[in-house]
DNA sequence: CTTTAATGACTGACTAGTCAGTTATTAAAG
DNA sequence: CTTTAATAACTGACTAGTCAGTCATTAAAG
């Protein structure tokens, strides 16, 4: 065994640096597979590949370990929220679609799903967490929301709807999508294509948005 | 001790009639409260005025009690749903309205509505009584809801949409909203409002299904 | 290059506490 | 007295959290 490869080690079993994402990810997919109380602490650090005792080198508790699930998967979604923001508001049935597609594609359909599975399950058993994670993921992505959509009506290309509870009623479809694969998914046979899911979805609602001079029908 | 009281026996510690269902009653508010796992038999048999042992002359075990839980809840929604199949079929938009009115009424705004979110959170640790959910309760409701948009299509009344998931996205908002009402609404303050909600709700579907020509705009 | 010392990530056996499930006992009712 | 509903003390399995010790790696010394 000669020199040392000079720049990166090559096969190490100490990884300190990523050790916390191992743990946070490992702890993320059986939560929301079996919940927070019904999962084990030896579970999470023998899917990471660590023993139960290097867990507690970085998470003072499973409390902590949990909360860092949460912070974790998160400042990505606001990210990813704040990110659809920058586009423009020129068409708004248009980023309206987008935004969907988007919330699909980037925050239902992955990791994040489950965690929108995992808050809604647990959120009782830690108010701290669950105020934390309203505030900062979904009041911030339904204010977005709503923002689209009162400008489309604004415009008069949508109906002038009851906007306090439209930005809800556009999101709760995908988050139940998303809630689904999550649970009866993994047991249920009755499989859900979520490309056709949403965008049977969009077409709903914005059919439902658009007054009758804007829509164009296809019936 | 002389003669009895003539008909009600007054004040007895004896119920064996009335436990099962005190228990299963108990017990469902407490797994949609905290979730099955942290939930404990304690507290149920002392919630239901009785002893921890009390609760195993009825039920062999926790698993038992919790798919008791889950078939007694259950029967009521099912019988539910298939009265309102009763109904006629004469003005399917006026019965996807009162569809969807009930099922908040009836089953999302009361302890079934515990259920769903029961369910979505432990359907992954209890495979069987998540196909028997899905089986009795879930698809047959779906049904219901496919026969009523089926006719108003083929009526012409409502739009062609794709109906493989117009039911589970006419429902989605509905059981999204039952969720929110026993894991955020418990700890955050963000008030909704059921009653708008679901009018919002079904004004959106309503126009988003009817045709052009059936419609009639309030822009 | 080899040896020695120091480091710290990692381990797994252990403790203390919890909780599902049991059972010996009490007391009410017939 | 017998039967049965109910209890409360008890047990054993399980798990969150701890800690004394291991070992791969690094760096200094020879």
């Amino acid at each position: 065994m000669p020199s040392r490869p000079p720049s990166a080690p090559p096969s190490r079993q100490r990884r300190k640096e990523a050790r916390p994402q191992e743990l946070t990810e490992a702890a993320l997919a059986l939560f929301v597979e079996k919940g927070y109380a019904a999962t084990r602490l030896d579970e999470i650090a023998a899917r990471a590949g660590v023993s139960k005792g290097t867990l507690y080198l970085y998470f003072d508790s499973k409390e902590a370990l949990f909360k860092a699930v949460i912070r974790e998967g998160v400042i990505p979604a606001i990210e990813a929220g704040e990110a659809m923001l920058a586009e423009q508001l020129d068409d708004p049935p248009a980023l309206l679609a987008a935004f969907l597609n988007c919330w699909w594609e980037d925050i239902g359909n992955t990791a994040l799903g489950g965690i929108s599975k995992l808050m809604m399950s647990e959120a009782g058993n830690f108010p701290e967490v669950a105020r934390y994670y309203d505030e900062e993921v979904i009041q911030r992505g339904l204010a977005l929301l709503r923002t689209v959509i009162q400008t489309g009506i604004d415009r008069g290309m949508f109906r002038a709807v009851d906007t306090r509870y439209i930005d809800t009623l556009m999101i709760a479809p995908l988050v139940h999508l998303a809630i689904w694969r999550h649970s009866f998914a993994t047991c249920c046979s009755h499989i859900i294509d979520p490309r056709a899911y949403v965008e049977a979805h969009i077409d709903l609602v914005l059919n439902g948005l658009l007054t009758s001079e804007t829509r164009k029908d296809n019936a």
